[in-house]
DNA sequence: TTGAAAGCGCTAACAA
DNA sequence: TTGTTAGCGCTTTCAA
């Protein structure tokens, strides 16, 4: 640890405290090649004493082999990346893989900076958010020559390997449910993200369904920013005032619909005889609400384990056959807010 | 956008496409040095046809220069990291350099895994959770050579630059105005995390603060895993059950915070008359509530963006002056669970 | 304004 | 089991 020179150490540094050549080290400090017990542990003392840190920069370049995988998603404050991230990890950590993460905001031009930023890293893999990319976005992805996995959704081509749901399917079925149920009147609240395409193709899913069944949504309101508990509370009011015939309130999303249910309870409105309620998501941190809000797992975890899990079989040597296109299928639960027919 | 054989590009297949030295494209490419604008045409047009994307891994052991920054945090579950992370963004997004995130999971071992693993890509400057660290860990940042700031907490020395706010302070403070508002029988919920040093602070600073009054708390419970709502309000309902004294509830963080809340608004309890309740982060999401926690805010985003601050400063060219032990204080806020006096 | 040569710190490939 | 040589793709430095 007597690293006085502000010069940061090389092998050549180690090389010469040990009195072994620097291949020598090279390969001691990566376990590589056979080496004598003896030199090893002269090379590893040398090492640990002078505090050395290799240089991956210059590893990778010399071996074109960089273990890094660029994870590329929208949004880390919603809870559903987060949770994606940790699958992804949960699989990673068992190999030589190390997850490098980058955040588009829903922006398609900054999901371009993003990714040509990682992939001038040489990353081993990509694992991206969503089907739809600029043009420029796909061909950076399809000429980058890795294994590229588009995650969360599979409503759509993919580049190469895809992991989620079909977002449209499963406004479909809560549509089915919600119907099935008996509730006829319907009100949709969602955020204002023309560019969350899963966000969109749920309502669409959703809306194609009921109107196959001669339904048509009868409110909707659109929210952005602020916090989702209290965007939905007060969404929920204007709706409610706004359109008192609704019998169900359809959320895009979890958060959103936990402030609704807080408010309809708090008025001492009877859910879900009066009125239904359903999310999206599968919020595990909901639970402990009064009530259950109905919703659907959207499978983040097991997106993210599924992901990691194909590049991971595509980079071994030799690559491992994998399932490359994973339509992942949720459940609804209905809680205590949608009733069960 | 024709690179049929799998080898990556270069800056020659650049320079051969455009008829310009490697050395000049390596300019352009760069916008440094002096380049007629006849040829930096030509080199762009050469570049995007081809779908150059620069090998930073060259570029970077080539000119010692990595335009990364280190950022290593205990969690991304818990929706305080990824706001100090939005933070660090929004600075470096002015600035050349890249947040590379790392995760610890509260683990010595694992930080000093992931310190190692992210130095050995010689990254520009480190923003590191906590204070404490284990011995091999400091001297890895010491010897690194480049900025430090250590974030969150300022109750001790930090290895370099430190932004946060005092956690014995914090729990100092709110352990104040529970007296001062009456309450004198107190209860504690928390995580069983021994190694969360913040949350012990703020336990600690509360704790004596009561006991120089001659106060003490009468019953205490920690849990871990599963859903925090959940678990504030099971925990809330099992200590009041046990301990029916209590008139006070402080709780580690606002998640518990509120299941306990609602827990007590579902029995029709009076809160803040027969009991007061308080949170520590100040979790924006929880407005929407039907009552506001007390809490207090852990200047999260600040924070984020104070660490980014002095390492831009201190990479800048000339480095900039900074501040380099930033103590932030936070506020108490009241919310309608914690009586004013 | 442009180009040629050297070398960043490491590892692949080969030799001893 | 160990060492030597060449070179990864770029940028620095210096020369033209």
């Amino acid at each position: 640890m007597s690293n006085d020179h502000k010069r940061p150490l090389t092998l050549r540094d180690v090389s010469e405290a040990s009195g072994v050549s620097e291949m020598t080290v090279s390969r001691v400090l990566r376990n590589r090649g056979d080496v004598s017990e003896a030199t090893r542990e002269k090379v590893l003392a040398a090492a640990k004493e002078l505090g050395y840190v290799p240089n991956k920069i210059a590893g990778a370049l010399a071996s074109n082999r960089v273990n890094l995988v660029a994870v590329i998603i929208p949004s880390l404050s919603n809870m559903v990346f987060p949770e994606v991230l940790t699958g992804i990890n949960q699989v990673l950590e068992d190999t030589e893989l190390q997850p490098v993460v980058g955040v588009t905001d829903y922006l398609p031009e900054k999901e371009e900076r993003v990714l040509y930023e990682m992939l001038s890293w040489r990353p081993s893999g990509v694992i991206i958010a969503g089907l739809e990319h600029s043009e420029a976005s796909r061909a950076m992805l399809e000429a980058a020559g890795i294994p590229v996995v588009e995650i969360m959704d599979t409503d759509g081509k993919p580049v190469d390997a895809m992991v989620g749901i079909s977002h449209r399917r499963a406004g479909r079925e809560m549509a089915a449910a919600i119907l099935k149920a008996g509730y006829r009147h319907i009100g949709f609240m969602g955020t204002k993200m023309p560019l969350d395409h899963r966000a969109r193709k749920r309502f669409e899913g959703f809306t194609e369904y009921l109107a196959k069944n001669g339904v048509e949504i009868e409110d909707r309101e659109f929210y952005s920013g602020g916090s989702a508990l209290a965007k939905g509370r007060e969404m929920t009011q204007a709706m409610l005032e706004r359109s008192p015939e609704l019998d169900f309130l359809y959320y895009s999303n979890d958060m959103i619909g936990a402030g609704g249910l807080l408010y309809l309870l708090d008025k001492g409105i009877d859910v879900p005889g009066q009125i239904g309620l359903a999310g999206f998501n599968g919020v595990e941190l909901l639970q402990g609400l009064p009530r259950q809000l109905a919703t659907m797992d959207a499978c983040r975890l097991e997106i993210g384990r599924k992901a990691a899990e194909i590049i991971s079989a595509r980079l071994s040597e030799p690559p491992a056959e994998t399932e490359s296109q994973i339509t992942l299928v949720p459940k609804i639960s209905y809680g205590d807010t949608l009733k069960r027919r």
